[in-house]
DNA sequence: TGTAGGAGCTAATCTAATTAGCTAGCTTGC
DNA sequence: GCAAGCTAGCTAATTAGATTAGCTCCTACA
């Protein structure tokens, strides 16, 4: 029989897939061989198990949230930095639910670890939105990390179907990005 | 031989045990009938598959959450509150990881679960402090989602070790604690 | 056109959750 | 004090899923 001729990059992709489709929890090596139209084992011969399927739907997530938020910043600055930030990251979040979840108990494996790379990529972002508020160096990481979590938490307890009640979800995500602006000003 | 006469929440005790010792991956129902003394079907006369374990434990974590919070405002007001409130959260959530992990991608599955009743006790903590700041009640809902999300995200990514850089995390807490404040003032 | 490498296969193993059906320890009513 | 019924806990068996071993034969390249 022919061969399919598959990359590891088709591999992830389609697992990436199913993840936003019917949810990170029921990804399975045989969904995804099946997606591929070949049999489960035959999956290793490109990747290295579950976990380091997932550890590579991270890192393509992380990359791609990169890339959207890093296009959407483009010729802005300060509260528009922010707000054109902080939208592409819910979108992003919105579209691809599985992979984002992924991201969230991701770990690095080392300094040369791809999602390493990726995350200090979609850090820069932030960082760019901070030095656009005269965040002091001193401070840098501290805000780093109150941004990032801030947009992670709403995002994570979106992904989770967290939030239960009457108002709007939308107009929620509006007001805390006037939180998050009043935050970071002096 | 005798019984062990073991009730449900002796189980979700011991699993939320196992979870913070060794990791929230790392539960089984194994483990958990191992540490009670007890085979692994027996757990099922007392709870209901290891979904249901999970979500238990989930609800474990959000009433002791909202008891330590509750406990620590008490006699606080304005950004007092607010600081009390947020160093309590972080300190249940270091001493109780894998409780802490349960809660992320945990759903309600009706207003009568006892999950529901407990978070919005929490929310009822993140309220107080929100009124100390004189926040709208028609801004009330955004606010407590903006609130939540932020302790949440850092609850999370601390849980899944996502900041990996030099700054000290306990200062980034602070400064997050000060952001915060700054974001619910006008 | 021959051959080396590797993609994909089948078969088998292992771990973990779960179900079925049995046994016997407590509790309650007499 | 004792019999009956309930049910906690047991063993055995099933299922799903990940993973490993080892074979085959397609394909790229000399």
């Amino acid at each position: 029989m022919p061969r399919a001729g598959l990359t590891a990059e088709d591999v992830v992709t389609a697992a990436a897939d199913i993840a936003d489709e019917t949810g990170y929890d029921n990804l399975t090596m045989s969904l995804v061989a099946e997606r591929l139209g070949i049999r489960s084992p035959s999956l290793y011969r490109h990747i290295d198990g579950l976990a380091d399927l997932r550890h590579r739907i991270a890192t393509l997530a992380i990359t791609e949230l990169g890339e959207a938020t890093r296009d959407a910043m483009l010729g802005t600055a300060g509260p528009d930095a922010l707000a054109a930030f902080a939208r592409a990251f819910r979108s992003y979040v919105l579209a691809h639910p599985g992979r984002y979840t992924a991201t969230i108990g991701a770990e690095f494996t080392g300094p040369e670890d791809p999602l390493f790379k990726a995350s200090a990529r979609l850090l820069d972002s932030i960082a760019a939105v901070l030095r656009g508020y005269g965040i002091a160096a001193d401070e840098m990481d501290h805000a780093l990390r109150a941004i990032r979590s801030t947009f992670h938490g709403f995002a994570a307890l979106q992904a989770a179907n967290g939030f239960q009640w009457s108002a709007d979800l939308d107009e929620s995500f509006d007001w805390m990005i006037h939180f998050v602006d009043r935050g970071l000003r002096r």
